[in-house]
Order: structure tokens, then C-alpha cells, then sequence
DNA sequence: TAGATTGTTAATCGATTAACAATC
DNA sequence: TAGATTGTTAATCGATTAACAATC
């Protein structure tokens, strides 16, 4: 089932199945339902079960799907592989966080370095910072394709074009700040205030049922 | 147009027209129509204008949207405006950050204190870091109804379901698992993952294009 | 008036869910 | 065999887009 046409909303579920069939001890046996999987995540089985057709190469009714494939192949999907390296800029408290966050690797995710206008220490959990002024060098030395921007607003768009003369083809924006793009560059927004909206919405009604 | 049945769509683009709608310079004249603001964000003008629909009294025809009224409607619809006060659990590097970011007041959120099992620092910019025993009594007693946890997976539904036990309607959960809840409460999974699925995935293409 | 814009109604598109046949 | 499960086809649902009338 190889290269089917994927919708997002397809490929924005499919790590959190892979999440989960890690987390399954062991001894739990080798094979899992897509009903096994639905309930676990508080899903449709049928979904669960769609979702899996574009991707694996089939289960065994009755049975399930062989829980190791199953994380090769969502794996091999999602392109987790083969390594992705990225540079990040920005390096306040949140670049830094996510500068020394050791769980990337098991997305493929390799933050090679970071930069900012004044580096305020030389490196984080071995990650070197790197005044801004190195930024095009290092881009085009190490061919990094994807950049993290943990910028001040005011500076994203800037910092977006920059980075796309550096032939940057996807950025990772934390700024919360609509970025213009060339088509074919990819800005996914990590965008607290739109699940803030979806937070602070809930407790309304929460409140509001209480009156 | 008061409090229509929202869609979650519509919802999770309120926070960026707002957004937008702030960083216009005051000398831009105090109306802005929908055709302007779809193209600053790169979005189709019939949609703006149909959430628009759902939170503002209306704009003028030829003229557009008074900005100050449109600000005002969606903050409002929002709740930006009455403050939403959370707790935090889990003080490590993100969480630190979370803690020490300023920009949520914007947003109505007021993160009270955090709570840590064994809390590295006192305090980061002024907020107090708790041991995890005083997480009881100081939600009951400041009514705490949303918390954010930033605490490792593993230790994440068991800090969820003490949460739950303490009153909390709402979760911000950063930790990349899924957090089983009774009916009522809201969990707002800020999925790294997910993002980074559809970054690889344009990356994937990019890279087998250029072959 | 002419034209830009709003707002609504209808059409399209895409994604989810339901129904069911196939399989072990 | 019976029953659980897969996988596909059809139906439903929801959201986006297109068309158009209303308005200033």
C-alpha cells in the first residue's frame, strides 16, 4: 500500500498510533487490533482501520496487524528513517527548551545547531549557538533544509526570508505570526494561541453551565 | 451575531485574524475589509467573511470592518477578556519556559504557579515552583480549572487523572501521549508529533523531487 | 450611478461514518 | 463452523467555495 495520495488529516493522526504501539509492552503479544488501537486513543475503529490501509501492507482478520510492521511502516511513512537536520534560530527560552530536547531523535529530527543576534551562552546540551552572522554559511555547508523559528514577532518575517535564501524548505514557526512563503516552502505554525482559543472556549461553556 | 454554534474550524481561526488585526499601525485608517485581511494571511476572502459572520455585528458594505470593533468581538468571543488563571505541572526546561513566557496575558491565561516533583529553582520570573503535595489545596483554593503539564510521558495520565480529582475542566497537555478523561473535560493535545509528521512528509518530497 | 464590499444561499469538495462482503 | 476482524463501497456529515443578491 505504498504512495497512496495521503490527506493531512490522514498523516496528522498516524504519529500518534506510532506513539502508541511503542508504548505496548513487550509481552503484550505481537499482534494488535485496529479496534485494540481505537479504544486505546479514543477513536473509530473504522478510521483507525483507513488510516492503517494507507500505510501498512494489510493485517490478518481476526488477528490484527503485526505490531512491529506496523511501527516500520508508519515509521518508514512519516519518513522517520532517515534523518531530517534543522537549525534553529532564536535561541530565548523556548528555542533553548526545545534546543536541548532529547526526544526528537525518534521523530528523525536532528537540531544541528542554533542561532541568535547575541547568544547568550555558547551552546546548549552540547548544541552550539552561533551569532546570526554564521547563519548562511552553516546553512548551505550542512544543505539544512528545515529551520525552527523561536524569534520575537517582530522579527519572524525577516528571519523567514533570510533563511529561505539559505534554501530552506520548511520552517517550524513558533512566532505567533502569520509568515509570507514563495510556493513550495512549507511553514507549519506551532500555534499556542489556536489551542488556547479551543481551551478558553470550553471553560466558557464550563462556566457558563455552571451559572 | 452573539454566540452562534461555533465550529472548531472557524474557532481555531479567530486567534489569527485577532492577531493580525493588533499589529496594524494605527495610521491604517479604522476600517480593514475582509478581501485585506484574507490576503495578509493568505486565505480565501469568502471564508474570513464567514467567520467574520460568526462573531462580529456586521461590517459596512464597500467599506469593511471598524478594526477596533472586530478586535473587541473576538477577544470577547474569545474570553480574552475575563482571565482564565492555570497551574502547570512539570518544571523542566519547557515547562520553565511556559512558566516564564509573558505573552499569554494577551491570550486572558494567567499561569498562577507551577508544581514539580522536585522543584529545581524557587521560582522562574516571579512565579513559584511547588512541590507536587501542595497541588491539592492550592488549586481548591484559588479554583484553578485549567492546568498545563509538561511532565515526561510516563508520568503524564497519572498527574491528568490527580488534576481531574482536582477540580480541572481543561488540560494543555505537551506531553506527546494521549490522556484518557472522563466526559466534560477537555484535553488539548499540543502535538509536537503532529507537526513535525508534516514537515518530514514535504521534506520527503522535496528531497525525492530533486532526483 | 458604478463599483466595492457584505452576507446569504446553493454547490462542491473532502473527510468521517455506516454497511457489508471477504477472510481466516 | 462461528465469530472476530479486515478492507471496501456507499451514505452521511461538515466545511469550504462559488454564485449572487443586497447595500452603501
Amino acid at each position: 500500500m505504498q504512495r497512496k495520495e495521503i490527506s493531512k488529516a490522514v498523516l496528522k493522526r498516524l504519529p500518534g498510533y506510532l506513539s502508541y504501539l511503542k508504548s505496548i509492552p513487550e509481552d503484550a503479544g505481537p499482534y494488535i487490533s485496529a479496534t485494540g488501537l481505537a479504544n486505546a486513543l479514543g477513536m473509530g475503529e473504522v478510521q483507525v482501520r483507513k488510516d492503517l490501509a494507507m500505510v501498512s501492507n494489510g493485517g490478518r482478520p481476526k488477528i490484527g496487524y503485526l505490531r512491529e510492521s506496523l511501527i516500520e511502516d508508519i515509521s518508514q511513512f512519516l519518513g522517520y528513517d532517515n534523518t531530517t537536520t534543522a537549525i534553529l534560530v532564536g535561541a530565548g527560552k523556548l528555542g533553548q527548551a526545545l534546543l536541548g530536547y532529547t526526544g526528537f531523535a525518534a521523530y528523525g529530527l536532528n537540531i544541528l545547531a542554533a542561532f541568535d543576534i547575541q547568544p547568550a551562552a555558547a551552546e546548549v546540551e552540547g548544541k552550539q549557538i552561533y551569532p546570526m552572522e554564521q547563519l548562511e554559511t552553516f546553512c548551505r555547508q550542512n544543505k539544512v533544509l528545515m529551520a525552527i523559528i523561536t524569534v520575537p514577532v517582530q522579527n519572524a518575517q525577516t528571519v523567514c526570508d533570510r533563511l529561505i535564501r539559505c534554501g530552506i524548505k520548511a520552517v517550524w514557526n513558533f512566532a505567533p505570526t502569520h509568515l509570507d512563503v514563495p510556493k513550495g516552502i512549507l511553514v507549519q505554525n506551532e500555534n499556542m494561541a489556536t489551542s488556547l482559543a479551543v481551551l478558553s472556549m470550553h471553560l466558557q461553556a464550563q462556566i457558563k453551565d455552571k451559572k
